[in-house]
RNA sequence: GGGUUGGUAGCUCAACGGUAGAGCAGCGCCCUUUUAAGGCGUUGGUUGUGGGUUCGAGCCCCACCCAACCCA
């Protein structure tokens, strides 16, 4: 394969430091701090040391400037190659755009009012050996800004934000937590029984113990084995793995928060994750008025987090869109969801055609926060059963934006209900039952409440993405195709 | 798996079936306060792959690959 020019100048450049004794690669360098740091310090007079990456290069001749920037902003840092000391002039002429670059000098302001740095002395970081994306329009081909994210990160500052604000998202959710006395634990992701969920979990196989292993698709049934131990409030907040297809909403692993509170109930958990979404985004976006942006910079939603949120029960929202549902046979319901416009198929059970019919027509269409509570015990094994009606449960599901965010539970705590509803579920595949579990309810698991939230999608909530892998730094994609 | 749209220079994009182009980046020169710096010059392409139609294909047809979106 041939190079092309760009490169092989790249590399010429490289030999040429090599033959000046110019170490390429640098080393340590130790900087006054972050450009955003320096930035913020900016004081003129000050000797400061920064160190990043050359993102443009202004060429006036004996005058230049460039900006050195990093993940926390963009610095200008001006050169006067008369006023640089012994070879390192000509050492300059080799410094291309996109390298690593440490240097040292004076902060003084341009004429134009900019903060810059008068450098003194240079040292080369690192030589790139590939050109930067195109400085102005970035990189907009999406397989490329997800397959080589530090490319999307370095050349779009809104890709940047959006991973910025899923750190902060996350360490908000822990302060939250940990601040009203829930207690961070680890559980295992690799599992003899994938249960807490209904998915299909990844298989894996451990040699030494010649056993198959799955990997989790919830932490929930060891989180209740923590209530039964006597812990009251925990959490977890971490991977998930589904063994299912890639779509703008799944990705195969996910992050995932569960939240236990022992002696509490849905209603409480509702109360929390209400109270704990709506500070994080006042802390986040500052603001509970979400603006959505397409891609023209135009308002495509407002999601108004204002609480208190709308709570409804399931049975509810089906009669709002079809009064008579529940007095309709099966045909009946059937006949109805073609006048709705809502797919269904023949083998469909009851239960399942008024789901779809909740997917399509309520859920899809539900922009600001509602809590949707007593769903039919059919959908949620492991909820407790209503007190009043049996076929319901006691749970929540929130939904903002057309998306399900969190579920939230009062907790089933009858080992023998709990041991007919898991068998109901699992079938004939009754070695997938896990009688570990089961054995711990026997021990006592107090009445709890507990939560879920997916943090990928409350990121797609919060900062408008439209698909899961703009908000998961390196997303699960098909390989690329070999030659 | 089905449908739709797309794949052209390193990047962003043009090109009626008639010589593949621009901006940026690169390379050379000019320029001592620039802000997508500017000026002059210049390199760079198997138009996703393979077939076909045509005097002539980036463009039309077929198959395949890849991606995004919608549906299952």
């Amino acid at each position: 394969m041939e190079e092309s020019d760009l490169l092989a100048f790249r590399r010429q450049k490289l030999r040429q430091l090599l033959e000046r004794k110019v170490d390429p690669f640098g080393g340590r360098f130790d900087v006054t701090g972050k450009i955003g740091e320096v930035l913020q310090a900016f004081a003129e007079g000050t000797r400061v040391r920064v160190a990043g990456r050359i993102t443009a290069h202004r060429n006036m001749g004996k005058s230049q400037f460039l900006d050195l920037s990093d993940v926390s902003g963009r610095l200008q840092i001006y050169i006067n190659l008369k006023q640089l000391p012994g070879e390192q002039a000509g050492i300059f002429q080799l410094v291309d755009i996109g390298d690593f670059l440490g240097v040292e000098g004076e902060c003084f302001v341009t004429k134009t009012g900019e903060p810059t740095i008068r450098v003194e002395k240079f040292r080369i970081l690192s030589k790139t050996l590939r050109p930067l994306p195109d400085k102005w329009h970035g990189i907009t081909d999406i397989e490329i800004r997800n397959r080589q994210r530090y490319l999307d990160l370095i050349a779009n500052p809104a890709s940047r934000e959006i991973f910025l604000t899923r750190s902060r998202v996350v360490r908000e959710i822990r302060q939250y937590l940990e601040e009203r006395g829930f207690l961070e634990v680890e559980t295992p992701m690799m599992q003899p029984i994938a249960g807490g969920a209904a998915a299909q979990p990844f298989k894996t196989h451990h040699n030494a113990l010649d056993m198959d292993l799955f990997l989790r698709i919830a932490p929930e049934l060891y989180l209740k084995r923590l209530l039964v131990a006597g812990f009251t409030k925990v959490f977890e907040l971490n991977r998930n793995f589904r063994n299912e297809g890639l779509s703008r909403r799944h990705n195969p692993e996910f992050t995932m928060l569960e939240v236990y509170w022992a002696y509490a109930d849905f209603e409480l958990m509702a109360n929390l994750v209400e109270d704990m979404i709506c500070t994080l985004a006042e802390r986040v976006t500052g603001s509970l008025q979400i603006i959505h942006k397409d891609s023209q910079g135009g308002t495509k939603r407002t999601i108004n987090l204002s609480p208190p949120w709308r709570r409804a029960r399931y049975e509810e929202l089906i009669r709002r869109v079809d009064n008579s549902w529940y007095e309709r046979d099966h045909e009946q319901k059937l006949t109805r969801c073609k006048e709705l416009g809502v797919e269904v198929h023949p083998g469909m059970l009851e239960f399942e055609v008024t789901q779809q019919v909740f997917e399509k027509l309520v859920e899809e269409r539900t922009i600001d926060p509602l809590f949707v509570t007593h769903l039919p015990a059919e959908l949620v094994p492991l909820a407790k059963q209503n007190g009043e009606n049996p076929t319901l449960v006691d749970v929540y599901e929130l939904i903002i934006s057309g998306q399900e965010i969190s579920p939230g539970y009062s907790e089933l705590n009858d080992p023998v209900v709990q041991r007919c509803r898991l068998t109901e579920q699992v079938g004939e595949e009754i070695q997938n039952l896990d009688e570990d579990f089961l054995l711990a309810l026997e021990h006592g698991m107090p009445p709890a409440g507990g939560l879920g939230v997916g943090i990928d999608r409350l990121m797609m909530v919060l900062t408008g993405a439209d698909s899961i892998r703009e908000v998961i730094l390196f997303p699960h994609l098909k390989p690329k195709a070999q030659e």
